[in-house]
DNA sequence: ACTTCGACCTGTTGGC
DNA sequence: TGCCAACAGGTCGAAG
């Protein structure tokens, strides 16, 4: 499910119910998840108040004076912000119960989700540590992509889905990304010019912002924290459009698998 | 240093 | 209608 637009949509859409909140209580109803829940987190959490939610690529941070929570969603994990008469869900794997009353609730049907507590010790999290910059930032441009993809034999698709290049550019986006581009997905990284990757690096920003505008994209389970679904579907281009007429030129659509992941492209305009 | 691939899970979809 | 295989927004870590 989650990209950056639907992680950032997330992020939005709790903060300002978690923002300065005292954590009362953690409730774990289950603890495998992708790895098993810090065992300390129900001890060392509560108590503290949360003092910002950040992100860092797919990475959300609730940040107190001890320690910081990790959370990732994984492929099919959500937060929703719930109260005490709704009811709980079978993948309603934790709760974070607030003073304000309100509940922040993790649900995750596959557990490739994780949620990590560290205890602020001045050192970056080795998931954190070896992260490419974020997209939206000025870190990441042309120059940079280019001088990164010197060495790599690696598709360009690919290549723009590894988190130590760039974070937050999952398979919806990095299809949309390239045919946006008019870079065929399948071309080696360190063969593409300086002048594509110019025009890459916009294209990249540009759809990853709309997202964001539009609240994320809802395939068929995404909702932000209020349970509302993103409306960014409606504008893609090339995914899930495998064997439909390409909007540009018409051409129909192909499908590919790169990396165990599915890439769909117009064969004309990516050519 | 880079690339590929299995693994982790459940739920949904499409073909027979 | 039912069954089963294939696939789904991610990404780590082992092996080549």
């Amino acid at each position: 499910m989650p990209e950056l637009p639907e992680v950032e949509t997330t992020r939005r859409g709790i903060e300002p119910h978690v923002e300065k909140q005292r954590v009362k209580e953690i409730i774990l109803r289950r603890k495998d998840l992708r790895w098993p829940i810090t065992p300390d987190l129900s001890k060392d959490m509560p108590g503290q108040t949360i003092e910002s939610v950040s992100r860092r690529g797919k990475y959300l941070l609730l940040q107190t004076k001890t320690g910081t929570l990790i959370i990732h969603l994984g492929m099919s994990g959500s937060l929703r912000i719930a109260t005490q008469s709704h009811i709980v869900g079978k993948h309603d794997h934790v709760d974070i119960v607030l003073d304000n009353k309100k509940i922040l609730r993790f649900n995750d049907p596959r557990r490739f989700g994780c949620m990590l507590w560290q205890k602020s010790n001045g050192c970056l999290h080795p998931l954190l540590a070896s992260l490419g910059p974020e997209p939206l930032s000025e870190n990441f441009n042309s120059n940079y992509l280019y001088k990164k993809s010197r060495t790599r034999n690696a598709a360009i698709k690919t290549f723009i889905m590894d988190s130590k290049i760039v974070v937050g550019v999952g398979n919806i986006y990095a299809n949309e990304s390239l045919f946006l581009a008019g870079i065929n997905p399948k071309r080696s990284a360190g063969k593409i010019s300086k002048a594509r990757f110019a025009k890459l690096v916009p294209c990249i920003k540009q759809v990853l912002q709309n997202a964001i505008d539009a609240g994320g994209t809802t395939l068929r389970d995404f909702t932000d924290s209020d349970g509302k679904p993103g409306y960014f579907a409606q504008s893609l281009l090339v995914y899930g459009r495998k064997d439909q007429p390409c909007n540009v030129c018409k051409t129909i659509l192909k499908e590919i698998r790169q990396g165990q992941r599915s890439t769909v492209y117009c064969p004309k305009c990516q050519g």
